[in-house]
DNA sequence: CCAAAAGTGTTGCACCTACACCCATGT
DNA sequence: ACATGGGTGTAGGTGCAACACTTTTGG
């Protein structure tokens, strides 16, 4: 029997930071612990599964009390269940989830984040807790997988952006350049962005700016559905 | 909290079924339901997590315990999680896995399946106790992904095997005709089969045998490891 | 006018598909 | 000899990477 078994959810959250004179950086928020095994290590955010909840909402609710907002993507990764891998019995259902840029920055210029809660660059993480690190290799693997064969990347922009801002997300990912006369065709080809009439301007010439496509974004990995 | 939550492990099984006149179906092995709910109805085999045991083995502890034989391939599939999903709260981690077609056949010849366990055609199913039929649907787009992408196919078949057995092994399961020609040439060019210097000897031409490439078969899906 | 990003066009290569063709064996 | 599956060769198509090139803006 399984009595004794808990069940955890935990979300690694991904989104961009802007840094002054580099391209944006790929980060994830992470909880210091308060009580328990690893006090005081890092964490990736998370908690018990209500039993009147449903894993997907479990993650969403837990996403929403660490950064405030909800996900523009979210997706199970991988149930993690090894007897060691806790002290107590606990199967950790673990998911990944892509935060808006926007509203990251918004959110944490009208209220700064808790205390017990920092984002980290994923190349330079901290010590973390149980197999913390493990689940966080696999998501940000996932991650880039899935940047390479679908037009998930949109998530971590605002509604509208330009295909220079969503090349460099790319870049940011993936962790290489990109040709941006192939980037654009590959983008265009996929029918994943609709054109807008507005243009970003700035420096230089003014560039379109594209909206996501919706409908497209579902049909992408099918089942479970 | 959590308490009143159990968790549970499902596994889909495949394996070949040779038939007379046809070519080899994809078949895979139900448990008819002794007890609770959805009494009588077939279910995908599976047992709660016992507190000693990680997920992985509880997966291979129940394929053991409805087949007598341990899988050639098995990976997690997906959690879960719906609080409706079952009249009691119930989690299932669900698994896929694939036997080898000769070892079910000696299996079954030797010691016939239980009586609550019968094999039936992926295209022909009875209804199923809760949401298995979710479950083998998503576990069938994932099999037949995976054969497109990998050489995962060889774990239904014996030791060693001509192209053609191969070839149809993919057929089977892709459910379409594949070009000799170019399908020899994808497999040599993978490096997933290693040639022998045996041959089949057979109503035609002898046909080169082919064993599974050990070393390949690891690094195709990325983490966890 | 110049720098720099936006956006277009072109070419070559790698890979896949379809299909023609030869080879070796059992009957 | 011939039917059948084993196995090789090749031409066309598609898609992507590389890169030359034109366009449009701000300074």
């Amino acid at each position: 029997m399984s009595e004794g078994i808990r069940v955890a959810v935990s979300t690694v959250i991904f989104s961009l930071r802007s840094r002054p004179d580099a391209p944006d950086a790929l980060m994830l928020p992470l909880v210091r612990r308060t009580r328990g095994p690893f006090l005081n290590h890092w964490a990736v955010p998370g908690g018990w599964l209500r039993e009147d909840e449903g894993l997907d909402d479990a993650a969403a609710r837990t996403l929403d009390e660490t950064t405030g907002l909800s996900a523009s993507y979210l997706e199970q990764l991988y149930a993690f269940g090894e007897v060691d891998r806790s002290p107590t019995r606990v199967v950790s259902i673990a998911y990944w989830a892509l935060l808006r840029q926007d509203l990251v920055d918004a959110q944490l210029s009208t209220r700064p984040a808790p205390e017990n809660v920092a984002w980290f660059d994923v190349d330079d993480l901290p010590t973390l807790a149980f197999d913390h690190d493990r689940i966080i290799a696999y998501a940000l693997w996932r991650l880039r997988n899935k940047v390479a064969y679908s037009r998930i990347a949109a998530g971590l922009l605002p509604d509208e952006f330009t295909l220079s801002e969503l090349r460099e997300v790319y870049e940011a990912v993936l962790g290489r350049r990109l040709d941006p006369s192939n980037f654009r065709r590959l983008i265009e080809g996929s029918e994943a962005l609709v054109p807008t009439e507005s243009f970003r301007t700035g420096k230089h010439r003014p560039a379109r700016l594209f909206r996501y496509n919706a409908e497209v974004a579902l049909a992408e990995t099918g089942p479970p559905t």
